[in-house]
DNA sequence: GCCGTTTTCGGCCCGACTGTTTTCAGTCG
């Protein structure tokens, strides 16, 4: 049982207990308990088998800690078998429909036996619904609306598919009269990977006028509510959009709030309460009297902690890192100077290499890798060994084509079913840089997969593992594979991972990628672009890494290429870039160690030198 | 149900909008 099948359990769980009427604060308990078993990197699971180890988790006591035992032995615990005979599983789901909490839930299971999605459209179309204590007729028209939206329509979206409307509409509220500041708050300022709503903040203006502009904006459908200092619209695409509006002497404080996450806000507010004061959206108070609320760093301060990037804002342990002023630096996309993940033409990208190398260049980057896929996957054209001996020549006239950005020659080899390589040793020694990656087999059971990875991260030619998971978020679960262990092997030699930036692969994941952190493990950000579009998806993989905690130290792209290429060196002496990657145009007349090698010359003299200078990290295990 | 250099009991974040509530509960952010 994963991390996440049990969270949804105790979310539903929490649920059930509060349509049941059980005490508010019991029921947060179990949310709470959820919302901390799904943010572990490390199995559940395997806590649950060593003592003490759930019950060190916050908000995990002596009986939840024995509940998720319960869970995971046998797939339930007591209390959920007997909520289960008096709330159905399928009634939780009626929650997420709008204007329906537990309590009316309650009543439609109670007055009308209502179970399904299906019993609640037939009691609505023959107006059973208004005639109930709670209900009236709008109500019962704005479920049937709901119910008839599709769960796609009103369901989480990727970060990366609403960047545009969000700063689209930022600035259509931005352009009302009087309105002196819009951010976009919500999980899209925490950056991250999906985003259930988007939500606006604004100071300023006339609020009937701001609300106006808001409400009537073309690609409003549908206005869920409207206030002084609150609307809620839905976008035609069926995106929610809730607007706040706020005096500017309170903009920092409502940004605070609205950034949120919840649970950090409760934290902050809890502090605040223990200090004496008071904490909303309209300020830090003591009494009657305004402490802060201008910026987000004036209430910070008053409350005695540094400005938290918003990234972090998640209730791990940021807050503790803030008061004791141990908050990292967080990577930037500015810091990013290679792509070391590209796709071109000759495999299934859609330009051409020299196209991909002059669109990294403008990017500013000062190297790169192509990185084509390999033969396991003939459908896209994957190279052969043969096919990568003429690829050498290939990626050396782009280097002498495009001047001022060193080319890696790279592959994304395969990793095979039985954790072999797709391609063999004297091919691998042919390349700068290996990218190895999961893309079969994905469903191979955890003990089978884990063996696969941990022989394939054995590999002396390895650079780095690429999307390591394979999971595609919204559609693939991730490999079942143990990231613990994957982690340490990386670690012990030196094996870098990489957060993949592709909008909906984002793989390392924040989470998986503090772990990777914690281990020792570095990693690169590379965007896999298949396009020269996709080149500008780094920063998602910025967002994942900043989420993570990561420093511009713990991401090798940010090196320059000699510093790069030299700790690459030191950490992978019988690696594929052990010789390291010379060729660029302004070095055109000088060989690369691997070119050489591709025509038979012995190259052994700098690789050896490399291994000599510092020997591999062995870690003991 | 959890938690504790103020507590092992008694707190647990705080505010906006809606509809039917005949004075505010329910839901949501
Ligand atoms: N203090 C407090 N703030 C809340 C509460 N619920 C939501 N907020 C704040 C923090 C949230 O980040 C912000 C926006 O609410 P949303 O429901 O849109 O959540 P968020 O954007 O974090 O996640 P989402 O991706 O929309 O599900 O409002 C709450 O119960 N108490
Ligand atoms: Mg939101
Ligand atoms: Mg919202
Ligand atoms: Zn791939």
């Amino acid at each position: 049982m994963t991390n996440l099948d049990l969270a949804r359990l105790f979310q539903r769980l929490a649920t059930m207990l509060e349509i049941d009427g059980a005490n508010p604060f019991r029921v947060r308990a179990y949310r709470e308990a959820a919302r901390v078993v799904e943010s572990q990197a490390e199995p559940i699971e395997a806590l649950a088998g060593e003592p003490k180890r759930l019950e060190e988790l916050p908000g995990i006591g002596k009986d939840l800690a024995q509940k998720i035992r319960d869970v995971v032995a046998t797939g339930s615990t007591a209390l959920y078998d007997e909520m289960k005979a008096k709330v159905p599983e399928e009634i939780v789901a009626l929650t997420e429909l709008q204007g329906l909490g537990p309590k009316r839930v309650k009543t439609l299971m109670e007055r009308l036996q209502i179970h399904s999605r299906q019993d609640l459209e037939a009691a609505g179309k023959t107006g059973r619904l208004r005639e109930l204590p709670g209900f009236g007729e709008v109500l019962e028209q704005k479920i049937l609306k709901a119910l008839a939206a599709t769960r796609e329509a009103s369901g989480r979206r990727l970060l990366a598919e609403v960047w545009a409307v969000a700063h689209g509409l930022a600035e259509h509220v931005a352009k009302t009269r009087g309105v002196q500041q819009v951010e976009i708050a919500g999980s899209f300022r925490r950056r991250r990977e999906t985003v259930g709503d988007l939500d606006l903040l604004a100071a300023g203006g006339d609020p009937e006028a701001v609300m106006k502009a808001f409400t009537t904006h073309p690609e409003v459908a549908d206005i869920l509510g409207l206030g002084d200092t609150k609307s809620s619209v839905r976008l035609a695409s069926g995106l929610q959009v809730d607007l706040r509006l706020i005096p500017p002497e309170s903009f920092g404080a409502a940004l605070l709030y609205f950034t949120g996450s919840k649970q950090h806000n409760i934290q902050l507010r809890r502090i605040a309460i223990e200090k004496g004061m008071s904490l909303s959206e309209y300020g830090l108070a003591r009494g009657a009297k305004q402490v802060a609320g201008r910026t987000e760093e004036e209430v910070y301060r008053a409350l005695g902690m540094s400005w938290v990037p918003p990234e972090l804002r998640e209730a791990r342990d940021e807050i503790e890192r803030a008061i004791e002023g141990r908050l990292p630096s967080l990577v930037d996309l500015s810091d990013l100077r290679a792509d070391l993940h590209m796709h071109s033409d000759r495999t299934d990208g859609r330009e051409s290499l020299e196209t991909m190398v002059r669109a990294a260049k403008a990017r500013g980057h000062g190297y790169c890798a192509i990185t084509e896929h390999s033969k396991a996957l003939p459908m896209l054209k994957g190279f052969d060994e043969a096919r990568v001996r003429r690829s050498v020549d290939e990626v050396a006239a782009v280097r002498q084509r495009v001047p001022g950005i060193r080319v890696l020659h790279g592959l994304e080899v395969d990793i095979l079913a039985d954790g072999a390589l797709d391609l063999d040793d004297d091919t691998l020694a042919l390349l700068d840089w290996v990218v190895i990656s999961l893309h079969t087999r994905l469903g191979q059971p955890g003990p089978e997969i884990t063996a696969r990875v941990l022989r394939a991260l054995a590999h002396p030619r390895v650079s780095v593992m690429g999307h390591p998971t394979a999971r595609m978020i919204g559609g693939r679960e991730p490999a079942a594979f143990d990231m613990e262990r994957a982690l340490e092997e990386a670690a012990a030699r030196g094996v870098l991972m990489e957060i993949n930036a592709q909008p909906d692969r984002l793989d390392l994941n924040d989470i998986n990628a503090r772990m990777a952190h914690t281990k020792g493990v570095k990693m690169v950000i590379s965007t896999d672009a298949h396009s020269v579009a996709q080149l500008d998806n780094q920063r998602y993989g910025v967002f994942v890494a900043r989420r993570a905690g990561l420093e511009k130290g713990d991401i090798a792209n940010t090196l320059p290429y000699e510093q790069f290429m030299e700790a690459l060196r030191r950490a992978r002496p019988g690696g594929a870039s052990a010789g390291g990657a010379r060729g660029a145009t302004t070095t055109a007349a000088k060989e690369t160690p691997a070119a050489a090698r591709a025509r038979g010359k012995a190259a052994r003299g700098k690789a050896a030198r490399g291994a000599k200078a510092r020997p591999a990290r062995r870690k003991s295990r």
